[in-house]
DNA sequence: CAGTGGTCTAGACCACCTA
DNA sequence: AGGTGGTCTAGACCACTGC
């Protein structure tokens, strides 16, 4: 069994929604129907829909059936950014340059003791990088790993994607982050690195990264300018 | 069937996690264990643990186990926002209070038709409120609804919750939400009204609210002090 | 190899909605 | 009352992991 066979049901009627088969606003066939239809169990059809109803696909309702909502591109143009794929991904390897502003390992301060949950004697990376965009500065990122979960990590590797070699040479998995967005002025060093004037707005992306195995990974924040990026979040209501 | 077993099951191992009869980073006892223990068939068991998965404090791996990841608080100090309370939730009631600034009805701009999808000729809410916590201003916010999906609005609950009155009075129940997060810079409205000073950054968010039967509700801006408040962002990874 | 979680079934009962 | 989705079972087979 190469792909569940909820997911290829699921592929199949998000298709169908696509193609107007179902179109928005009208029920969809009721999950006994579907079940003959596609020579599987309820059950089957009923994780297949769960699925597409956390995507904000369709509402299920007890009694009623199941509505299409139609694809999230009804409520707004813009599609929310990858959250876990760095900008390398977002924006094409092609597209993206990076220029290592600083690259040293040093004992944790207590903030990042805290952030990172390591002791104060285990030694961590401390990384500035300028990301371009088509050779523009775009983004300002500082992070901080803890050396022990990154190993190996040369300047080589930081002027490309990190997240590759983490996901491929290390074979990292990500549990999951913790964002916080805010807003803020340039600096300095903003002015420096990223072609900003001064007291123009600045969106502050802080986080904390953490693996499948509930380690904490990173913590970084990064500097956007405002006028070339936002941050964008699909909420489904699930209750 | 009050509540479901899976969601009883499901509380009682989150207890467990928070008490630390589970401890972080430790494995759980298996599934068929589990099953025998709770008196339940395995299926009833994995629903439970698949909540928990979402919520992050577990991570399941075939052939291995079921670790515990601790609580998302583990990783920060501070908890997200909830999603589609409105700011009375947030806060307390009693700690929040609003002025409404503009309380019109209008014929949709052609943004307003795209953003809601309705018609040009479909009158529409223009509200403009200011809110105070314990007094204080702190967010304005500019909202608009579709006359027809929230008749009956008064300025009286214009001063409380709107989102009450949407989830009691009406019985509507959201489906979603699309955020965009920004950084700006006050202008004069925002000096004006929320005590900004000029060139102080404000995070702006932006959002489309949809119902459960995929029909928009809500677009609206709100522009916080970046002094105050910023957006938080939990995201677990599911692949 | 034994043990884990992932998937799937066929059928059952329930709560909810519309009529 | 009849139809909907929600829950639950007892058992089966699979893929993956570690030993």
């Amino acid at each position: 069994m190469a792909t569940p066979k909820y997911q290829m049901i699921a592929d199949e009627i998000r298709r169908r929604i696509h193609m107007n088969v179902y179109p928005a606003k009208s029920l969809i066939p009721d999950q006994n129907t579907l079940a003959k239809e596609f020579g599987v169990s309820r059950m089957t059809i009923k994780k297949a829909l769960d699925g597409l109803a956390v995507e904000g696909l369709i509402y299920k309702q007890s009694g009623l059936g199941t509505y299409v909502l139609g694809d999230v591109s009804v409520h707004a143009s813009d599609s929310p950014a990858e959250a876990f794929d760095g900008l390398t991904k977002q924006e094409g390897e092609e597209h993206v340059s990076s220029e290592v502003i600083k690259f040293d390992v040093s004992l944790p301060s207590e903030l990042i003791q805290k952030k990172l949950d390591v002791a104060s004697d285990e030694p961590v990376y401390v990384i500035d990088r300028l990301r371009k965009i088509d050779g523009v500065p775009r983004v300002l990122e500082h992070t901080i790993f803890p050396l022990k979960l990154v190993p190996g990590l040369t300047r080589e590797i930081l002027m490309g994607s990190i997240y590759d070699y983490m996901h491929q040479a290390l074979n990292l998995k990500f549990g999951g982050a913790l964002r916080r967005i805010n807003a803020t002025l340039a600096n300095d060093f903003d002015v420096a690195h990223l072609d900003a004037t001064t007291g123009e707005p600045v969106l502050e992306v802080e986080q904390v990264i953490w693996l499948t195995t509930g380690e904490n990974l990173e913590y970084s924040t990064s500097r956007n300018l405002a006028s070339w990026r936002g941050y964008t979040v699909l909420d489904i209501n699930n209750d």
